[in-house]
DNA sequence: ACCAGATATCTTGCAATACAAGGTAGCTTG
DNA sequence: CAAGCTACCTTGTATTGCAAGATATCTGGT
């Protein structure tokens, strides 16, 4: 938010609700991707459609770099699968590691909710 | 998480539970602030204190520059006030575009914890 | 052979922001 | 008037969602 040019930054009101949004979506992506890769194999566009389905819009160039770090923390593993009609798709597996991971991010989310919920209940 | 070095990022598995907690957190803790704000005027001790009763930690540093981009946005107001000891205190209230703003945290708020759970409950 | 279109993966650059750490200043007490 | 507390603010770093575009594979029509 920072005004960087010579003026002041008259025009810095930018926080606007699309931008909160996707404030809020941060980490709870990275747990719905892992949730939906632990029931078993899928490959990208497979995410992408199942985030949809749940109003949980999502492109590939937030989908991509977040499965890279997933496989660098050894969170999930792919395999390559040979498609019948298109090039090669990278099928993903949760690890071990993995599910330990998520079901700690489910006590994380159960905790924020509950938190949320004891504040924004409150008159 | 790019390795930037010269050798492969062999220690680079930095995905870990506290980082994706505070992704989780991110735009949240906007909505929680903005909703305490709204049921009266504050000052940054009491928000900290009410926000930490929800086990939802938030140091000073975090909430100063939030508060600031909540006055710029002109979701909120303030006013000094004496205090009986130590220094004055800014005294927080949500304005009208304020609370036209947190309705509609609500409903987006809303919308992810469904989407979550449509995500998480699936076996 | 070749080109267009569809599918799929990956990269670059930008903007936003939580936090750690440190700084400034007012007030009270001994 | 020095020490300690309270309160507000700033700087620097790391992370990451997204837009936009690049690269590569496969199929089918000509």
């Amino acid at each position: 938010m920072g005004s960087k040019g010579l003026f002041p930054d008259l025009t810095d009101h930018t926080m606007n609700v699309a931008n909160t949004q996707i404030q809020m979506r941060k980490g709870l992506l990275e747990f719905c991707v892992l949730h939906i890769i632990s029931r078993g194999e899928v490959y990208t566009s497979d995410l992408i459609e199942e985030l949809t389905e749940a109003q949980m819009i999502v492109v590939e160039g937030t989908l991509y770099p977040l499965l890279n770090r997933l496989k660098s923390a050894e969170l999930v593993t792919y395999r390559w699968v040979e498609s019948e009609a298109g090039p090669p798709r990278k099928y993903y597996a949760i690890t071990e590691e993995g599910k330990q991971f998520l079901s700690t991010l489910s006590d994380t989310w159960t905790s924020l909710v509950n938190s949320t919920l004891q504040i924004t209940s409150k008159n």
